[in-house]
RNA sequence: GGAGAGGUGGCCGAGCUGGUCUAAGGCGUACGCCUGCUAAGCGUAUGUGUGGGUAAAACCGCACCGAGGGUUCGAAUCCCUCCCUCUCCGCCA
């Protein structure tokens, strides 16, 4: 969340940012809650001034032995009030919160003002391999190669779930170790991760409460399934104040990702385009607020390297603000190009928070200056499913073989090819 | 899951028969004094959040003793619920 005070401040910026991030909520009723949260907040803290000195003076007369009925009679008065002025504090700030949680961060001047249309392609790496005739899609040949089934998963959970087997569960747990090695030799840390998390947790990163539809939820114990590792490895210094000398501190760590996908229905059904739960390797950084946007442009290229490597063709893309997350200032897509489905395929995003998700976490940093919020950055590096498309239907030949990139072969060992 | 013991400042730790708690004391840290150097000694300072105030400070108020409720004129202290840690028992991959 952004700063109480900034917001206050800034007006003009925050409705505008509001705007711009197409977010859905009534900015002018927190100003107007926000308003009374104070008044009703200084009156109250008065009034609390009154009762402590009066307090002081009951605690001093009756070490000396002397009555205090009257004086006990004045605090009775002042204490009733108290809970009143209490009451109607709590509520403000009830109403006030509410509303506070829901303002978004405010995109950075470099980004662009628009909706989707508005994305600007910063770069492309590779050749698009746009064939003649079209190839096999990736359900295709997942079921010829007998590496992915659809039918099985669906009949025990539904739509939107997938087996690998042989080949396709190799090439999946080597693209794993192939991230995770790389990210570690960059710098990152590797990280295990709970995959339930509570609801401060949820909050803090900034799912909640924008996003309870897109959770599952485990109901019995109040917890939810992680939609991206970012989650649990930003809380890992939640409610922290770090020495300024640890910082900055990168981690990685892989994870499934549980996804319901509510609003997306109809979308990208085929094959393994838009699944609820997948794998994903995930990069965040807690840096000083001087240092996070070089931090995002590295953070940008650590995870470019993982298709570099992979000899796979992408292109890096801007999101405009109305395309921006809810917690992002900024954001660089990896989108992958894909022969099979003919499309661009996003298989990252790295983002600068600023100190977004730091204030709602209470991840603080202190020097020799004071303490602050750090800034918190996170990219996927990478999200399996897209980057195992991409591999497929790039890499089959026509005999209906798939064709292993060095830097894999490694991983499964040694071969050249799979099927 | 059951029984018991705990959770207090950066750390340790007292307070827990309710009121000068504005949380003792120690350690650590910073600065100063002293001192061939270092150490020791002496002195001073030492949290977070938030509201007001200011050009910025200074300064003033409020809150914070695991979290949230309650009792009371008044809660670190009494009561309730929950969370976490430790010990023992049970169950279990």
């Amino acid at each position: 969340m952004l700063d109480r005070k900034y917001i206050r401040e800034n007006r003009a910026a925050v409705t505008r940012a509001v705007a711009l991030k197409r977010e859905a909520v009534d900015i002018e009723a927190y100003y107007d809650k926000d308003a009374r949260r104070r008044a009703a907040l200084r009156e109250m803290e008065d009034l609390q001034a009154a009762a402590n000195a009066e307090n002081k003076g009951i605690a001093a007369r009756k070490k000396a032995g002397e009555d205090t009925t009257d004086a006990i009679a004045r605090m009775k008065r002042i204490s009733d009030r108290l809970k009143e002025l209490r009451a109607v504090a709590a509520a403000m700030e009830e109403e006030a919160d509410a509303l506070y949680l829901r303002i978004p961060n405010v995109p950075h001047e470099s980004v662009p003002e628009g909706g989707e249309e508005a994305n600007t392609v910063m770069r492309e790496w590779g050749e698009p391999w746009r064939p003649e005739r079209a190839v096999r899609p990736h359900w295709e040949l997942g079921r010829e190669l007998d590496i992915l089934y659809l039918e099985e998963a669906a009949r025990m959970s539904g739509s939107g779930f997938f087996v690998l087997a042989g080949d396709g569960a190799l090439l999946e747990r080597a693209l794993v170790n192939f991230m995770l090695d790389l990210h570690v030799e960059q710098g990152y840390r590797e990280l295990i991760v709970p995959y339930l998390v509570n609801r401060d947790a949820m909050t803090g990163t900034g799912q909640l409460p924008k996003l309870a539809e897109d959770m599952y939820r485990v109901e019995a114990d109040d917890l939810y399934l992680i939609p991206t590792a970012e989650v649990s490895i930003t809380n890992l210094h939640r409610q922290e104040t770090l020495s300024a000398e640890l910082l900055p501190r990168r981690y990685v760590a892989f994870s499934p990702c549980f996804r319901r996908e509510a609003g997306s229905a109809g979308k990208d059904t085929r094959g393994i385009l838009r699944v609820h739960q997948f794998h994903k390797v995930e990069m965040v950084r807690f840096e000083r607020p001087e240092d996070s946007w070089a931090a995002l442009e590295t953070l940008t290229r650590d995870a470019e390297e993982v298709l570099r490597r992979l000899e796979l063709p992408y292109r890096v893309v801007m999101l405009a603000t109305g395309d921006l997350s809810f917690a992002a200032a900024k954001c660089y897509d990896l989108e992958v190009w894909s022969a099979g489905v003919g499309k661009w395929l996003e298989v990252s995003s790295c983002s600068n928070f600023t100190d977004f998700q730091a204030r709602r976490a209470g991840i603080r940093f202190k020097g020799p200056g004071g303490s602050a919020f750090v800034h918190t950055l996170n990219g996927s590096g990478l999200a399996l499913p897209r980057v195992m498309i991409a591999l497929l239907e790039n890499g089959q030949t026509p005999e209906g073989r798939v064709r292993v990139p060095a830097a894999l072969r490694p991983y499964v060992g040694g071969r050249e090819m799979l099927g």
